[in-house]
RNA sequence: GGGCCCGUAGUGUAAAGGAUAUCACCUAGGCCUCCGGAGCCUAUGAUCCGGGUUCGAAUCCCGGCGGGCCCGCCA
């Protein structure tokens, strides 16, 4: 379902009442500057031997009481239709009168789980790893703000050998030093390092994972004290970025409550035995789900994660990097042809981030960290903010700077389809110019600083829409098309590109066309471009973490 | 070796199989007696290579080339 009234539709409708074989696809948005939206009737003309002027004519007087319409022309194989700035105006306001404030779509909404970044609790998050995170919280916003009820879920995986690795190592290297992230880094890091002089570590590592499964109290104490920590400094740095996660659950728990058992019970007639190791194969390709010692596997446990997930949800979203891809391929083949569930599971897949020394890792130590990058953009953004209004206050400026930075980070990461490559670069992360959010967000400050000026009064649509207001109107008018795109393909990309187009129509619009000292009716109606362009970007910039400001 | 993803101006990116391929950064010029110059205008510059499908290909198919990821009783 659509935000605004949907034209597009009821054009097509119109056509095919004329011409049934019209496909969806044959009228699109125009991006040559020829129409607002062009029918392709190249498969008309061939087919029926008509002449496309005959073609329009039936559209034409089809369509001759549409007000919606503005124009009907033809050129080539294309009929070109544009449609009435008006008209598309009304349809934007109507949803917000009254309130500001667009609605949310759906009334019953389905139960939804995004699951992101659900990185291992053995460091700080990182640069790469942040990227699931504002995938993810941005793929949240744009479903919960279609009206779906959505919750994240945070997948802690304390159970596997990275885990019982650091928990080692702190204890043979780092228990001297105060429990901190940064210390169990050092310590997780050394350990890594000491392993390949000594092999007996590994040994230890097996026995901590049994020990772990098995409920030795000194063990569960230790593991979820370090898991407790360091999740902690993750979930600052989530804080940081305005992104909040609903649910963690522990693999762990899902062990000891049963859950992976049951998996186990479950896909008995499929299990096959290697030297006590248990599997489940299709085409040919071992999935492990135990440990000849008979502990469990990322797989089984992931498993027994998804069957309660689709016991408590009615669609399943995982964020996840692109190494997971066999491993979800996997997870979708067990849950549904093996375990017969057939809920509705959807995989984002996002590509990794290096840096031009290359690729990140925490244990080998090459890593810029999420708030190290946050720091410096704040520093960043105080600078300029300190620059431009030194009349402000301190604690104005911090609170600019902070609202700047943040949204620049996330922004700069959102932007990107998830599954380019990124290359990490400070110049650009810290760009605050350009195809940036602070380039978002000084618009958009500027139609409020106009909206102040102007008070309530006198905001009226009225007179004719000139010919830098229609493409304004028009832009905000595909706002409702770009929100449906980007909630049913799961693309945060989308609005983020959307916003910047939407950004510089209006700066267009602004400096070329005077609002407060223009006469009436051109005053009352351009107020109304303007607030209708506050409220799009408000609502828009929120689902891609832009965090905009009345002043900046 | 096999599988998946990505190759678009110097750099980074956009593009429902559709018309003259988007935007930003960089570079060279220009715009503040005028609603906020984190802005605007002008100029230069690109679809990796070779085939195919189609009225029409950056987009689909085949074959190369380059980069990333995967092919663990790791996660």
């Amino acid at each position: 379902m659509l935000l605004f009234e949907d034209y597009r539709k009821k054009l097509i409708e119109s056509i095919r009442s004329l011409y049934p074989e019209v496909r969806d696809n044959d009228i699109a948005p125009d991006r040559t500057g020829h129409a607002d939206l062009a029918l392709r009737a190249f498969s008309l003309l061939r087919k029926g031997d008509v002449k496309i002027e005959e073609i329009v004519s039936r559209i034409t007087g089809a369509l001759s009481g549409e007000d919606y319409i503005a124009s009907i022309t033809s050129s080539g194989g294309y009929i070109n239709f544009t449609l009435n700035p008006k008209k598309l105006m009304e349809a934007i306001s109507s949803e917000i009168y009254g309130t500001d404030r667009f609605p949310d779509i759906f009334q019953d909404p389905e139960r939804v789980s995004v699951e992101h970044t659900s990185t291992n609790p053995t460091g700080p998050i990182h640069i790469g790893r942040i990227r699931n995170s504002i995938i993810g919280d941005s793929i949240f916003r744009i479903l919960s703000r279609y009206g779906y009820r959505v919750t994240t879920q945070y997948f802690v995986n304390d159970s596997g050998r990275q885990v019982a690795s650091l928990y080692v190592g702190y204890k043979k290297f780092g228990q001297s030093d105060s429990l901190t992230t940064e210390n169990l880094l050092k310590a997780y890091q050394r350990m890594h390092k000491e392993v390949e002089a000594d092999p007996g570590l590994e040994k230890e590592v097996d026995e901590t994972i049994r020990q772990y499964e098995a409920g030795k109290q000194e063990v569960m104490d230790g593991i979820r004290t370090i898991c407790s920590v360091i999740l902690g400094s993750i979930n600052g740095t989530l804080e940081r970025l305005g992104i909040k996660i609903d649910d963690y659950t522990w693999e762990s728990d899902l062990i000891r409550n049963g859950d992976v058992n049951k998996v186990l019970e479950s896909l008995e007639d499929e299990l096959e035995d290697e030297g006590g190791a248990k599997y489940v194969s299709s085409g040919g390709r071992k999935m492990f789900l135990t440990r000849n010692d008979g502990t469990s596997l990322y797989f089984s446990r992931d498993i027994a994660y998804h069957q309660y997930k689709m016991d408590n949800f009615d669609w399943i979203i995982d964020v996840l990097g692109e190494n997971h891809k066999e491993h979800a391929g996997h997870i979708r083949y067990v849950m549904k042809d093996l375990l017969h569930r057939d809920g509705k599971l959807d995989f984002v897949f996002y590509s990794y981030v290096s840096l031009e020394s290359g690729k990140m890792t925490t244990r080998g130590g090459n890593i810029v960290t999420a708030d190290e990058l946050l720091d410096r953009a704040i520093e960043e953004s105080l600078n300029i903010v300190r620059n431009k209004r030194s009349e402000l206050q301190e604690s104005e400026l911090s609170r600019i700077a902070q609202a700047v930075a943040t949204s620049a980070v996330r922004f700069h990461i959102v932007k990107l389809n998830s599954n380019k490559q990124m290359v990490f670069k400070w110049s650009e992360a810290l760009s605050l110019e350009g195809d940036s959010a602070p380039f978002v967000m000084y618009s958009y400050a500027r139609a409020a600083s106009i909206l102040r000026k102007a008070g309530d009064t006198d905001i009226r649509p009225e007179g004719d829409y000139g010919n830098l207001e229609a493409p304004l109107v028009k832009k905000m008018y595909e706002y409702a098309y770009v929100l449906h795109d980007a909630a049913s393909g799961l693309k945060p990309e989308a609005i983020a590109n959307y916003l910047l187009e939407l950004t510089r129509t209006f700066n267009d619009f602004y400096t070329n066309c005077p609002v407060l000292t223009s006469e009436t009716p051109d005053r009352g109606r351009r107020l109304a471009i303007v607030r209708n362009f506050k409220n799009i970007v408000k609502d828009a910039a929120y689902l891609v973490g832009i965090n905009v400001l009345e002043e900046m």
